[in-house]
DNA sequence: CGCGACTTTGAGCTATCTCAACAGCAGTGG
DNA sequence: CCACTGCTGTTGAGATAGCTCAAAGTCGCG
């Protein structure tokens, strides 16, 4: 897939090659599974996209006209309430598909936290195109089955957990979405602000960056520029069994 | 659909017959938009169930061999941490189907809240149908997609809101699910405990009923046995704004 | 009637929030 | 080259929403 040694693998030089079938994201995509014909059809409708960091791709409420694929960098996903309160229900990462359910206008805003390339589909014709391919559609009932159970634990961690318990399962599942799309490092890549975490675990910024200091403190994990450094996967684990 | 002027919509006697052609459900089902070789097809795989008040109907972690679609009752659908703390994802009701992504293990629990009778599938035999008619398929992604969003919502409450923010949606979510199967009426009925209300939202039962009773003080909903009234719909809506 | 399950209410506690100060760092411009 | 500005992150101290513990009230049911 990719070299993975470091970083590289979200770097500009391994933007995912022009063809489908060269894709650097396909096997964690919605397009691993579909047959080549549908493939076909998926190349022909898509187009390659650019958003530097901080920019919108969409708001919540707008007409759905396009739908994303992410070949690199990070989206938020969130929802805002009137008084500026912000819930954080997902960050997007490489292979990850913005638009899932299909629907006429998005549920949620997304915006670029790094410079971010997307693979690009017009609704309508990505609609016309799973009317009549059964295999693409299995895939993003598939991938939207999965993001269903993510959620689910998500509501775990925001209804039923501590704030440490919050951020020590935030980062081993940030963990394990880098492993799925084999770009696993004991050092994760954290390009979110302390805000975005936060409005990810239903916590206050102050409270995040408390208890990342707590965890280092213990050791647990060592706070690096852009990131921050597994130390005792274990003991983590032991924190939110 | 149902007589709804009062609540026998859920009673024993208005139970689904037993052709799903004439099934009391089907409006506000999966089955809904299946074209009718599809639904002969459901039908010959489906079995009437009963469970009874507390009964389980599978925990999380067990091999998914049975899915459900709920015709009467209320089921809950949780996960529970190490220490009993417990996260309610979800209450189904009439027209609910458990088990929406066709995984090969549970992802959740679910047991019986009132007396529940279900529309019950071998998951093997229903895949296999699935793989077969695309349009059962799309019936499927539709439901996932639309748990998906309803997931996202209460992603907001339980990370973003107050307590009394907290009640007064889960009022008015409760509210539009029975609009949605045609069971509305300004009395919603509420066979859960103040616990699963309070798993439920994030909260603990002394809160729920403090906030429940604040409102009740506040004149806009009114308790009643099983259920609550909505009074004051409009300020419900204008807390959560 | 009396028991058990659920609910309500009160009073004190605490995890997290709020507000505030300060530190580090990148970019900017004199 | 360095002051200055703005942004992010850290840390402290006090405030508070919601939690915990406890007691009493309600209701259905044997």
């Amino acid at each position: 897939m990719y070299a993975l040694t470091d970083r590289c693998w979200y770097s500009k030089t391994h933007v995912a090659a022009e063809s489908c079938t060269a894709c650097g994201v396909r096997e964690v995509s919605i397009c691993r599974d579909v047959c080549n014909d549908t493939l076909r059809d998926m190349e022909d409708m898509s187009q390659r996209r650019q958003f530097s960091a901080r920019q919108t791709l969409f708001n919540e409420g707008d007409r759905a006209d396009m739908l994303f694929n992410v070949l690199r960098g990070m989206v938020r996903l969130y929802k805002l309430l009137s008084n500026g309160r912000r819930q954080i229900v997902g960050f997007a990462l490489p292979g990850d598909f913005l638009g899932l359910a299909l629907e006429q206008t998005y549920k949620v805003s997304a915006d670029a936290i790094t410079e971010v390339e997307v693979c690009r589909f017009e609704r309508r014709a990505f609609v016309n195109c799973v009317e009549n391919r059964p295999d693409l559609l299995r895939s993003l009932h598939a991938a939207t089955s999965h993001e269903l159970e993510t959620g689910q634990e998500q509501m775990v961690l925001l209804g039923r957990r501590s704030a440490e318990e919050r951020v020590a399962a935030f980062l081993l599942a940030l963990r394990q979405r880098y492993q799925r799309i084999g770009a696993c490092d004991a050092t994760l890549w954290m390009p979110m602000t302390r805000q975005d975490v936060a409005d990810y675990c239903g916590l206050t910024l102050e409270t995040v960056s408390r208890t990342f200091s707590k965890l280092a403190r213990d050791k647990l994990i060592l706070i690096v520029p852009d990131g921050v450094r597994l130390i005792m996967i274990d003991r983590l684990q032991r924190l939110i069994a």
